[in-house]
DNA sequence: CACCCTCGAGTTCA
DNA sequence: CTCGAGGGTG
C-alpha cells in the first residue's frame, strides 16, 4: 500500500477506534461485536508496522481510554495490560513458537470486566476498572457488595501491599434473572451479560450494586509476588489469601496439549455457568514469563485465544410474514448473511409484532445477532447510532400473505395475528399437511415400515390400493428376485410427505387446481388426480409461487409415468386411516389441540365418530381440558368446517383406532419415576431416550420441576436447566449411570436390549 | 388469586 | 429452545 493512502486509512481507523472505544469504555455501548473491533485493531497494527512513521499518537498503541468522570479516578500501582489475540491454530501455534514452547496453563477466559483490588496489610482498600490501563475508575465501594470478595485476607503470609487482578462478571441463570427483573419493572434490560456486569459494577449508587449478584474470579498479582515458580503455584496462593480463583485451568506440557482444552472448551462452551469469549494461555514458568516481558500493551508470555463471536452485527434487510398451520402470522427477518457459532445465518424469528415495537427494530437497522441456545438466531436489538435516517419503520401487512385473507384477531386482546381462512388459505394447508405427516399427527414417515411385501400385497387387495407395477412383476431369475426384493423393502419405507410434497398437492399452476384444496378430501386422494398434479415452482422464503418459475409435474416420471412415489403416498395415506385415534385427532388441526390434548380427547370419546354428536363442554371433566380448549373445540367442529371434514374422511373409510383406554405405562425398573433428559446422549437421539424411559415405565418429563425424580445429563446440557436442577436438589446422573438403571430389572432387560 | 407445571406453536441450519 | 398461555392446586 503506498504511503499516502496508508496515512489515509489509519487515520480512519484510528477515528473509528477511538469512537468505539469511548463509546465501549465510557458509556457501555456496543456499536460493533468484539470480533469487528477486534479486526479494526488489528488492521491498524498492522498498517503500524509498515508504517511506523506514521503510528503516533495511535490508540492501538494504549490500552482503553481514558477514564469517565462519574467516578474518581484511581492510578493503578502497575500497568494493567491486555492481551493479544489468537484467532487461529496458526497464530496460537506460532505465538507458542515464539515464546519457546510450553509447558503452558490454560484456563477460560472470562467475558467480563476487569478489576483490580488492592489490599494493604491484608485489607482491602481500593477497587478500580482497568481504564486504559494506567488510570482506572474508583469502584471500590461497589466492589465491596461482591459476596465473593474478601474484605480481608486470610493465611499467614499475608503482604504488605499487594494489587490482585481479576474479572467481575455475572454468572449467566443470574443475569438472566437479573434482566427478568429489569423487564418486569418497566426497564430497559441489558443487551448482555458482560455490559450488565459492567453497568452494575458503575452505579453510582452501592445499594444498587449491592442488589446484582455479582462475582469475581482472579487471576494474578501486581506489585507483590510470593516465592514461587510457576503461574499455577500464583493460583494456590491466590487461593490461600481466600481469593476466589478459576477451578478450570489445567497446565499442558506442550502447544498440542494447550490446543486440546481450547477445543474441549469450545465444546464446552454453553454448560459453563458464564460467559467465556476464549481461553487464556499463559507460559507456566514465572522465570520464563519475566525473561520474555512484555510490550507496552500487553504481556509477551500470554495470548487470548478468541472464539468465533456469538454476536455479530448485521443488517436487517426485511421482515416478512409467515402462515403457520393455525393460521397465526409470524414475522421473521431477513438479514445480510453472518457466520454466527459457527453457521451461516440468513433469517431470524421476531416472534410477533409486539416484539418488533418493543425492540424498535425499522428496516434497514443494523442489529445485533446471537444464537439462543446456540441454536436459534435471535435478533436482540438495533444498533442506533448507526442509523442514517434511510431506515423504515415496519407495519405488519394488512392481508394473508398467502391467500390475501385480511389478518385478524381471535380474541380482541391477542397479540397474535391469524389467517382467518381457516380451511381454504393454501399456505395454513401446506403448514397443516406437513404437520399432519409428522411425529405428533400420523407419523407417516414411520408407518408401515416394517411390514412384509406380502402384508403389503393383503392391505392391497383389502383395500383397492394400487401399487407400483414394476415391483409387481413375477421373475424366476434369482438375481432379479433379489434387486426386486430390495426395490420392495425401500417402497415400503419410503413415501412420506415432506414440505415439498406439502406444497406440491396444495398448490396449482394458473388454470388447473390443486391436489388438494380442503383437508377432507385427503383420503380420497387416488393416482388419477396425482397423475394431473402440475405445480409451480414456490419461492423458498416466502413460500409463495414464483412468477414466471418453471413449473412441474411431481408424481409423474421422465416416460410420464407415475412415480413410485405417488404410489408410496397413497400406501402411506391408506395405513393412516387406521391410526390410532389421537393421531387423527391431532392432525385435524384445531387450536390448542396438540398431541397431549389429542390423547386425553381420544380417551374420553373413545370413537372418531364421536366428534359429530360432541358436546365439547363435556370433556372439561378430563383432568387437563380446559374451558379454552372446549371452546376451541366447539369452534372447529361448528364454524371452520371441521364436522364436514370428520365427515368426509369417515366416508373415505377411516378405521381409526378406538381408543378409550390409553396403554399402560410397562412395569419396568422405572416405574412410578418421573425423569429428564437434557443435553446429547451417545446411545440414543431425543425420541428413543424417551421410547426407553417409558418402557421402563417412567414418565418423562419435558421442563425441570420438583417432580422430577432424576436427570440424565448428557454433553452440552443447558446450563439453565443445571442450575435450577442443582437449586432444587435434583438428582444428576450420566448416561452410563442411566443405561446401568434401564437395565436393572431382569425381566425387562430381555425387552430393553431391543433399543441399543 | 397466585403460583407452578405442562403443553402448543413456531423456528434455523447442516 | 423459547415464549406464552391453559389448567390445576393451595
Amino acid at each position: 500500500m503506498p504511503v499516502s493512502s496508508a496515512k489515509t486509512r489509519i487515520e480512519e481507523l484510528q477515528e473509528l477506534i477511538a469512537r468505539y472505544r469511548d463509546l465501549y469504555y465510557n458509556q457501555d455501548q456496543t456499536l460493533i461485536s468484539d470480533a469487528e473491533y477486534d479486526a479494526l485493531e488489528r488492521e491498524l497494527r498492522q498498517l503500524e508496522q509498515e508504517h511506523p512513521e506514521l503510528a503516533e499518537n495511535s490508540p492501538a498503541q494504549g490500552v482503553g481510554s481514558a477514564a469517565g468522570d462519574v467516578f474518581d479516578p484511581v492510578r493503578h500501582l502497575e500497568r494493567m495490560l491486555s492481551l493479544d489475540n489468537a484467532f487461529d491454530k496458526d497464530e496460537f501455534l506460532a505465538w507458542s513458537e515464539r515464546v519457546g514452547g510450553g509447558p503452558f496453563l490454560c484456563e477460560p477466559k472470562i467475558d467480563g470486566l476487569a478489576v483490580s483490588l488492592t489490599y494493604q496489610n491484608g485489607t482491602l482498600v481500593k477497587a478500580a476498572t482497568r481504564g486504559d490501563g494506567e488510570v482506572g475508575e474508583d469502584v471500590t465501594q461497589n466492589v465491596l457488595t461482591i459476596k465473593s470478595i474478601p474484605h480481608t485476607l486470610q493465611g499467614e503470609d499475608i503482604p504488605e501491599l499487594v494489587e490482585v487482578r481479576g474479572e467481575v462478571f455475572f454468572e449467566l441463570a443470574d443475569f438472566a434473572e437479573l434482566n427478568a427483573g429489569i423487564v418486569a419493572a418497566g426497564g430497559k434490560p441489558f443487551a448482555n451479560p458482560r455490559n450488565s456486569a459492567s453497568g452494575s459494577l458503575r452505579q453510582k449508587d452501592s445499594a444498587v450494586s449491592a442488589s446484582r449478584p455479582l462475582k469475581m474470579l482472579v487471576h494474578g498479582f501486581g506489585v507483590w509476588q510470593p516465592e514461587i515458580k510457576t503461574q499455577s503455584e500464583v493460583y494456590k496462593a491466590l487461593k490461600a489469601l481466600g481469593l476466589p480463583t478459576t477451578e478450570r485451568y489445567e497446565v499442558f506440557a506442550d502447544a498440542e496439549g494447550a490446543y486440546g482444552f481450547i477445543e474441549k472448551l469450545q465444546s464446552e462452551r454453553h454448560s459453563i455457568e458464564h460467559e467465556i469469549d476464549g481461553v487464556v494461555i499463559k507460559v507456566d514458568d514465572l522465570t520464563r514469563q519475566r525473561e520474555l516481558g512484555t510490550t507496552s500493551r500487553a504481556p509477551r508470555w500470554a495470548i487470548a485465544y478468541k472464539y468465533p463471536p456469538e454476536q455479530v452485527n448485521t443488517k436487517l434487510l426485511d421482515i416478512l410474514v409467515t402462515i403457520g398451520r393455525t393460521g397465526r402470522a409470524t414475522p421473521f427477518a431477513r438479514v445480510s448473511e453472518v457466520l454466527v457459532a459457527g453457521s451461516r445465518v440468513k433469517f431470524a424469528t421476531l416472534h410477533n409484532s409486539q416484539q418488533i415495537k418493543d425492540k424498535g427494530l425499522l428496516v434497514g437497522d443494523t442489529v445485533v445477532l446471537r444464537k439462543a441456545g446456540d441454536v436459534i438466531p435471535e435478533i436482540l436489538g438495533p444498533v442506533v447510532d448507526l442509523r442514517d435516517g434511510t431506515e423504515i419503520e415496519w407495519s405488519f401487512p394488512k392481508n394473508c400473505p398467502q391467500c390475501g385473507s385480511t389478518l385478524s384477531r381471535r380474541n380482541p386482546k391477542d397479540i397474535d395475528l391469524i389467517c382467518p381462512n381457516q380451511k381454504g388459505c393454501p399456505g395454513q394447508l401446506e403448514r397443516h399437511l406437513t404437520y399432519l405427516a409428522g411425529r405428533d399427527g400420523f407419523n407417516l414417515a414411520s408407518l408401515g415400515s416394517d411390514m412384509s411385501w406380502t402384508e403389503v400385497l393383503e392391505l392391497a387387495a383389502l383395500e383397492h390400493l394400487s401399487l407400483p407395477p414394476e415391483l409387481l412383476e413375477q421373475t424366476d431369475d434369482p438375481k432379479k428376485l433379489v434387486e426386486l426384493d430390495a426395490r420392495r423393502k425401500s417402497f415400503v419405507k419410503s413415501g412420506y410427505l415432506g414440505e415439498e410434497t406439502a406444497s406440491a398437492l396444495v398448490r396449482a399452476v394458473h388454470g388447473t387446481s390443486p391436489a388438494l384444496s380442503h383437508i377432507g378430501s385427503l383420503f380420497s386422494l387416488d393416482l388419477e388426480v396425482l397423475r394431473g398434479v402440475e405445480t409451480p415452482s414456490v419461492d423458498k422464503v416466502t413460500r409463495l409461487p414464483v412468477i414466471d418459475g418453471k413449473s412441474t409435474k411431481p408424481f409423474v416420471n421422465v416416460d410420464g409415468e407415475l412415480s413410485t412415489s405417488a404410489y408410496g403416498l397413497l400406501f402411506k395415506l391408506t395405513l393412516a386411516k387406521r391410526a390410532e385415534l389421537w393421531r387423527a385427532l391431532s392432525s385435524l388441526g384445531i387450536h390448542l389441540v396438540g398431541a397431549e390434548v389429542s390423547k386425553l380427547v381420544a380417551s374420553e370419546i373413545g370413537e372418531f365418530d364421536k366428534l359429530l354428536s360432541l358436546d365439547p363442554e363435556s370433556l372439561t371433566k378430563a383432568n387437563g381440558i380446559g374451558d379454552a380448549v372446549a371452546q376451541s373445540i366447539r369452534h372447529f367442529l361448528q364454524f371452520d368446517g371441521g364436522e364436514d371434514i370428520v365427515r368426509r374422511w369417515l366416508e373415505a373409510g377411516v378405521q381409526f383406532k378406538n381408543q378409550r383406554d390409553l396403554p399402560q405405562n410397562a412395569i419396568g425398573p422405572l416405574s412410578g419415576l418421573q425423569v429428564l433428559v437434557t443435553g446429547t446422549l451417545r446411545n440414543f437421539d431425543r425420541d428413543s431416550a424417551k421410547e426407553a424411559i417409558k418402557l421402563a415405565g417412567g414418565l418423562v418429563s419435558s421442563g425441570v420441576s420438583k417432580n422430577v425424580t432424576f436427570a440424565v445429563v448428557g454433553e452440552s446440557a443447558g446450563i439453565k436447566k443445571l442450575t435450577k436442577m442443582s437449586e432444587l436438589g435434583i438428582e444428576m446422573i450420566d448416561e452410563d449411570e442411566f443405561i446401568r438403571r434401564l437395565r436393572k430389572d431382569e425381566t425387562w432387560e430381555a425387552m430393553g436390549d431391543s433399543l441399543f
